[in-house]
DNA sequence: GCATCATGTAATACGTAAAGTTACATGAAA
DNA sequence: TTTCATGTAACTTTACGTATTACATGATGC
């Protein structure tokens, strides 16, 4: 597995959510994300645990947001899938007695944390409204091609 | 696996090998880093690929450090490892048709870009002569440590 | 009530990349 | 020419996200 795609799956999910009226099943999310909807259930468990999103059995049932899309940050959605690990760099060892493995963690610790606040500080601007704003943009932009190509043929 | 400690591994070496002179061979490199001596070798071939280190067969054989340690910094050995993923989340298409996705990846890939960059400057500005004056602080503070509670009993 | 739909979750397997291990070739020094 | 040390290929182990299977639970509609 080459990386943690969570983040984004789950990103991908809520504005297709968001995008729809009424709820979305597991399987349809699973057919937009090209996989399957056990994944789908287990990646979202972590945001309706936190609220952000409601599930439903039965007819008519499925996925819900349940959340205000200018409230809500990566940063939420983050912390909500448990805080994954950031970084594929890391120490060797957490805590060595030898003084030179010390100093090199310190360094790497101070500067890894250091981003570490960037980036969590990133994802705390950025709202799940901006992402759907930005996609619909896209969907004009989009729209706006299909047609000029339209017309000229 | 859970991390990637090859950049804290090698400058766990480095640190050492400036400390002792006379080269160090891979087996008592490894013996400081708990592993394997295979392992050291093949994680310090990228290092004297790049000719920031040197290593010899034979007796009187092993590893010596072939730069300035006030001019090599953590970003050029980053890059002598051949640049390993700082990441451990990502997108989870690399170039999604889904106009939805393409908004998230969007978003996502600027934050991690921007928040790369400052790692990357931060490394640059990093060099092995200050990990290395932070160890001997270290140590003399051991020793100050060590002296004292010698003459408390 | 009962069939159907949909989620919830446990158990298991898969894919990948670093780390660990074994084995053997190469070359330098005593 | 023996010994020491690196160089490297091949294989195993480990960790963890992802994928899949199987089955339980609960809500809806007839």
């Amino acid at each position: 597995m080459k990386r943690d795609s969570r983040l984004s799956s789950v990103l991908h999910a809520l504005l297709h959510m968001a995008a729809n009226d009424g709820p979305m099943t597991s399987e349809a999310l699973a057919h937009c994300m090209h996989t399957n909807p056990v994944v789908v259930r287990r990646t979202m468990a972590g945001l309706r645990q936190a609220g952000l999103v409601r599930s439903e059995k039965g007819h008519n049932g499925g996925w819900t947001i349940a959340c205000d899309l200018n409230a809500v940050t990566l940063r939420d959605i983050h912390a909500a899938l448990g805080e994954p690990a950031v970084f594929a760099i890391g120490n060797r060892n957490a805590a060595p007695e030898c003084l030179v493995e010390q100093a090199v963690n310190a360094a790497l610790d101070d500067t890894f944390r250091e981003v570490e606040t960037l980036l969590m500080e990133r994802f705390g601007r950025l709202t799940l409204a901006q992402l759907a704003e930005d996609f619909t943009g896209r969907l004009a932009a989009h729209h706006e091609k299909i047609r000029s190509q339209q017309n000229a043929v």
